[in-house]
DNA sequence: AGTAGCATTGCAAGCGTATGCATAACTCCG
DNA sequence: CGGAGTTATGCATACGCTTGCAATGCTACT
């Protein structure tokens, strides 16, 4: 079978016996083209089966509608919510996303040069930590960039994230209001500026009350198992906290089975247990899991919306925006 | 501010005092050029931060590098690893994967015709419910397709799924040995090839042993949610299957929790109930699920090694893949 | 009717790279 | 040292589209 060859706005321009100019010009909206001929081309084309091939379209036009977005993160429990989001958010701009997975530092290199090789207009990074040579490459690049939930000192990109600040005060009052006296905090990644947002406005607002103080705080502890591990480690180790803020909610869930069914700790009246996400399994009947609910989608939205019109009005200079996240208090807090 | 123009292949050129088809030739592996002109060329490009503008590259040589993701089938559990694997395999495959979603049947053609526009080389579809038009766009688009864990009849793409078939015959088989008598099916997407092929095989296996059945099944049931309400909707219309085969982990663990916690049934000698997928959750303590484990690691792979190797053949025939996957029995069903 | 003014069209020159073909530079051997 | 054979290089064109500029067609007004 002989691969047929897709039509192109020459062909096109022959059967509607016009100009390939005025074909180009059929499909650039706004362009100056008269109803009639235009209705005349779209016509042909329809017979043709052809659409314009954006790769020559970017080439002349000198921009891809290319989105980069560079996707570490892949543990997070809303992953495939949070990749959804930006991808149609991009596609309904007009713009089309271009995925790379990244873990390693090296692979954050690659992919940004491929992602220069592919011309893309713009890249979303979704990582929890930060690559040191992005700042370089996001300089020399001078396409925009923006961050999504993390920050990362001294870069020249956008940053979206959670007011993590207010988090850690609001869970500080809660706990203060209760009388919760030692708290535990378990994290996932040290290097989460979010993270450490948190822990330090947690810390800051619970100091001012005598008596009440941090005892203990763990990092690298991630998902359900290492969480039940981390309780059972904890009482082992005879350090008993009545509160533990956990990073992730999994690792909450990993706890609270641990306390329920291992050592029988009594939740929430000897130990409170607050998790971060508000994954769906927080909110079983089950669990019923204190938790700060994240607002994904709008972080999502935002970030799109901030670096499509950095790319549209060629702006570079980088934007912080902060959002609020609520705490979501249930069972495994006592009520007031 | 002035915008700096990225470097072209002239401007390596000019530097390195060569013809601009030489500094083509050092980006080329395989071109012919000497090794001293070659390391000219490549630090030169190295002084101006050159790299090979691939958005160019591929007008000339009629291939873009990109294929397409048409992703759909977001709320499946492992959506994001499914994801992650794709991406990651397309591009250590040297292509890039550009990522649409699609939930009704008018975006998933609409994404086709923006694919074909960014002239991918390939697509690979991830959806349990089939399009239609779907086959018409790749016969006329003349670029290979692979449909990922989902079957459609009379499409000419190359399908990667379980052997559904075994599985239904494998959980016949355990069913059997354990004498449960009364089966239901409780599924997600009544159109899932993969779904049907599964219970029509059960079926088939039980029905051959006297007395044992299928005496339920329903459809449109998804989420944790919805089977909690599926297993008290059940029991207070008095249909009492002593075994539920669940499409979805996530519906398994909603029956298994109205089992446990609202209608006090005891699990597994009353009832059975076998999930679909294997999530984490499943094999978690709390919940102990008998499921089926599907290999999506190496459905992911296979997709995407299928579909590259129709790419660089040129090759439009369609293949069909089967892949195996395992029955997992935990505590939701008699141990023998 | 003549013409100013505007809308429409065509022409042609890019955009950055790849590659067939011709030419130039080597290499090797007699 | 000369020439056959091989390897490197440059020239020019093609890929499919956009767009500035010039030319044409049209409208409406004096």
């Amino acid at each position: 079978m002989t691969v047929k060859r897709r039509s192109n706005s020459q062909d096109v321009a022959d059967l509607a016996s016009v100009s390939q100019a005025s074909v180009s010009r059929a499909f650039t909206p706004g362009a100056s083209i008269s109803t009639k001929t235009k209705a005349k081309i779209l016509n042909a084309a329809a017979k043709l089966d052809y659409q314009p091939n954006i790769i020559a379209r970017s080439l002349s036009k000198n921009q891809s509608g290319l989105v980069g977005i560079l996707f570490a993160n892949w543990d997070h429990p809303k992953a495939a919510e949070i990749l959804k989001g930006l991808c149609e958010a991009i596609t309904e701009k007009g713009f089309k996303p271009v995925v790379q997975s990244a873990n390693t530092l090296e692979s954050v290199d690659r992919a940004f040069t491929d992602f220069l090789s592919y011309q893309v207009d713009g890249v979303i990074v979704f990582s929890t930590s930060p690559s040191a040579n992005m700042s370089a490459l996001c300089i020399r690049s001078n396409i925009p960039i923006v961050l999504l939930n993390h920050t990362a000192p001294g870069i020249n990109a956008s940053i979206i994230t959670i007011d993590s600040t207010k988090v850690g005060r609001d869970i500080g009052n809660a706990l203060l209001e209760r009388a919760y006296k030692r708290i535990a905090i378990v994290s996932s990644d040290p290097n989460s500026q979010v993270v450490s947002g948190i822990s330090d406005s947690l810390a800051e607002t619970v100091n001012q009350t005598q008596g009440t103080r941090i005892i203990s705080e763990r990092t690298g502890i991630h998902g359900y198992e290492a969480g039940l591990q981390t309780i059972i480690d904890l009482w082992r180790e005879d350090i008993k906290p009545d509160v533990i803020v956990c990073t992730s909610d999994y690792t909450a869930l990993g706890i609270l089975s641990g306390c329920r069914h291992t050592l029988n700790i009594n939740v929430p009246q000897d130990l409170c247990i607050i998790g971060l996400g508000d994954i769906p399994a927080a909110g079983w009947t089950d669990h019923d899991l204190s938790t700060v609910k994240i607002p994904h989608n709008e972080l999502v939205r935002t970030s799109v919306t901030t670096l499509i019109s950095k790319i549209e009005t060629q702006s570079m200079d980088p934007e912080s925006i902060k959002l609020d996240a609520k705490l979501i208090l249930r069972g495994t807090i006592k009520s007031l």
